[in-house]
DNA sequence: ACCTCCTATGTCACTCTTGACATATGCTTC
DNA sequence: GAAGCATATGTCAAGAGTGACATAGGAGGT
């Protein structure tokens, strides 16, 4: 977890609150914290020096905490980035109830993956147009490797593959369990 | 994690050990729990009246307890199958290594996207073995709705489609920084 | 005045998950 | 006979993550 606070705090100097708004949907959409996790956790990395602090008086809202990367933190960011990852886990509740799907009102069941398939379709629709807004305004820094907008970018396409892989998979079984239903629980 | 466990269930009695080999990497590719999840699991269900038990003796190996699932976990299985679900979080490290990036030495990023790129395409590889088997062997009963073959044929769907995204973004990503290396750390 | 909302920071209890520890049977291999 | 392995079932401590609770300043509306 505490790389994904690195990851944001090397691109700029962040409070408490604008990491929980960055991370409470998604850094780069595949990550996510609450800020029950990023509190405490943000202290944590001060007392390993990863991390420090300064207090930023203002006016019109309460005093906020900024917090800004240090060379230590940098450093270790930079050694795990390119660290081998551990296979790690998958975890999909949609594709858990597909497993049992044999046992579901196939009616019900068409309901619930088009449902999914409208939802991953929007997601996918929302990243697209995000993704055409970075080549428009961004340019020429997506193919800079040393641009954190590169990597933003980067990230979105595993987003935009993503989704598309799943809408894809959600019409696929949807439309098949809806030729089944008309096929009257076998191949028509 | 329960509905894992019943779903398996669902299909044949089994004892702990039997649930944990078909967990322990993955129930239809996309849960998986260790043995000291699942006996405790297994008694909190048996409490709840979802599943029972019997001892079966055997001679050349120790006694187990073979789970059954009860009407009562079977009505409550079917009922959760098609019961809404919650967006649920996506959490995918090397997708957050992805977002920083632009910090790393582009040579050692390359190599670990190719790494990941070809244990990807490994496991799609697996995959598409098993679906074309399941094709040769199960025939007509992949049209069956209610038969489990379907269902498990679906979840493998989902596999083929997760691991052919995954495996395409890490051959696009390993390009642009292959190519950003020789193009001098912009585009060529 | 009161209420609600956004900003801002924090704690706490609970659940989920993992990895290590623990025990026992019986088979095969050295 | 000793060692290792597959089967078989369990517990426990620790960490990760979630949701609720708690506090507080200032803005804007009624």
């Amino acid at each position: 977890m505490g790389f994904a606070l690195l990851g944001l705090l090397a691109q700029e100097p962040l409070s408490g609150y604008d990491l929980k708004l960055r991370m409470e949907r998604r850094v780069g959409n595949f990550w996510s914290a609450g800020h029950s996790q990023i509190y405490p956790e943000l202290a944590r990395l001060e007392g390993e020096g990863m991390v420090e602090h300064r207090v930023v008086e203002q006016q019109d809202r309460p005093d906020k905490k900024v917090y800004t990367i240090t060379d230590t933190g940098l450093h270790e960011l930079k050694e795990w980035v390119t660290a081998p990852v551990e296979p790690g886990v998958v975890r999909d509740e949609l594709v858990l109830k597909a497993y049992s799907v044999w046992l579901a009102d196939p009616e019900k069941a068409v309901t619930l993956f088009r449902d999914q398939q409208r939802l991953h379709k929007e997601q996918l629709l929302r990243y697209e147009e995000i993704g055409a807004w970075m080549e428009e305004e961004w340019g020429e820094d997506l193919y800079r490797l040393d641009s954190p907008r590169f990597a933003i970018y980067a990230t979105l396409q595993r987003g935009i593959s993503y989704e598309r892989g799943y809408t894809e998979w959600c019409a696929w079984l949807a439309y098949r369990l809806e030729s089944g239903v008309r096929g009257g629980g076998a191949r028509a």
